[in-house]
DNA sequence: AATTCGTTCAACCGCTTACAA
DNA sequence: CTTGTAAGCGGTTGAACGAAT
């Protein structure tokens, strides 16, 4: 492909912070002529720039409909929702997110969520929680806060649930899922194609919890089972799972209220599926979506809102961060279910 | 008051992608 | 099909700032 442009090499041409005069005279010029080629855009607004950082000052600054200040909760929200689908793609991040920039949303990634997550014991590229960290499981299940001074965030039996299923993956032998039934249970408006429901028998899970750190408690538990090639294709390496991270936190009482319905579910996608392990009163569920067109097909600028609304499914297929379009994409061929009582 | 350390974020750099010739 | 270019993207850097010592 195609080497960068030559105008970043070109000597004499100005680096580093704007100054108002020129960031005026940017504005000025795509006010009046609007920004068809960055490339002769310097030369004609006057700018000793090349075209590149003229391109990056304007979409990062200057735009007018961008959103300045802290991010809000739910901003915060969708973005680790977002990113555990999108990975790293700010840009398709961004998109979701009315009025902030990709670099915007990088840099509060890096400064801020990622710790977050870190502090709280979750990998924050796979969105699970961290298996090498002793005693991890203990950590989410303690009734006290943890070092942050902040109370456990999620549900400790779905992260020891989702725990079991990723230890398993790395030993063939521990299939204690086993696959015990069929029947449709559910039928989606946005046709879904075939639907599956997987009651999961009651069984003895020993070895499988033993693997795990801090799972002792599920001994004699009715773990779930899944058939060996499903149990396979769930615990792909690849597969990248969310431990969803975020809860009601009152900001003034400093306290975590209650469970976002959104924290009782691990996401995973792979390649063009979509897993949701999600949890209710007494069940785990496991969801399976296919996505027909890669991810990558998504749409793209989205203007719909992000939601406000603290009670939406966590699924974020059905949450308003996706737009129709994609939700209808989204939807699934097949959907399995999984009890766990 | 001076220095050190940590954090933030604007901007840069290098690479990929899309597209035209 | 190949090549060159512009635009876009994500990782990284470093200046500025505030807090801690």
């Amino acid at each position: 492909m195609g080497r960068s442009p030559a105008c970043c090499e070109k000597k004499g041409l100005k680096k580093g912070p704007w100054t108002s005069e020129e960031d005026q005279k940017l504005i000025h010029y795509i006010q009046n002529n609007g920004y068809g080629n960055w490339r002769t855009l310097p030369g004609n607004a006057g700018l000793q720039r090349c075209g590149k950082s003229c391109r990056l000052r304007w979409i990062n600054y200057l735009r007018p409909d961008i959103k300045r200040g802290r991010f809000s909760f739910e901003e915060e929200e969708a973005i680790i929702q977002l990113h555990s689908v999108l990975g790293n793609k700010w840009s398709a991040i961004a998109a979701r997110l009315p009025g902030r920039t990709d670099n915007e949303i990088k840099n509060y990634w890096n400064t801020r969520i990622r710790k977050k997550l870190l502090g709280m014991g979750i990998d924050p590229v796979t969105h699970t929680p961290r298996l090498d960290l002793q005693g991890v499981s203990s950590f989410y299940s303690s009734p006290h806060k943890n070092m942050f001074g902040i109370q456990p965030v999620m549900n400790p039996e779905l992260l020891r649930f989702a725990a079991s299923l990723l230890s398993s993956q790395h030993d063939p032998n521990r299939n204690l899922l086993h696959q015990n039934g069929q029947e449709n249970l559910f039928e989606h408006p946005h046709q879904v194609q075939e639907n599956r429901l997987v009651q999961l028998q009651n069984q003895d899970n020993q070895n499988l919890i033993q693997g795990v750190p801090g799972c002792a408690s599920l001994n004699n538990s009715n773990c779930v089972s899944l058939s060996a090639n499903e149990s396979a294709q769930l615990m792909e390496p690849n597969v990248h799972q969310l431990a969803s991270s975020f809860c009601h936190f009152d900001q003034e009482t400093c306290q975590i209220n209650d469970w976002l319905y959104d924290l009782d579910n691990f996401i995973a996608n792979e390649g063009n599926q979509q897993k949701i392990i999600s949890h209710d009163d007494s069940n785990f569920t496991l969801t399976e979506f296919d996505f027909p067109p890669p991810l990558s097909n998504l749409s793209t600028p989205s203007s719909s809102p992000v939601s406000q609304n603290p009670n939406s499914s966590s699924c974020i297929n059905g949450s308003s961060i996706i737009s129709e379009d994609e939700r209808e994409i989204s939807y699934c061929s097949s959907f399995f279910k999984y009890d766990y009582q």
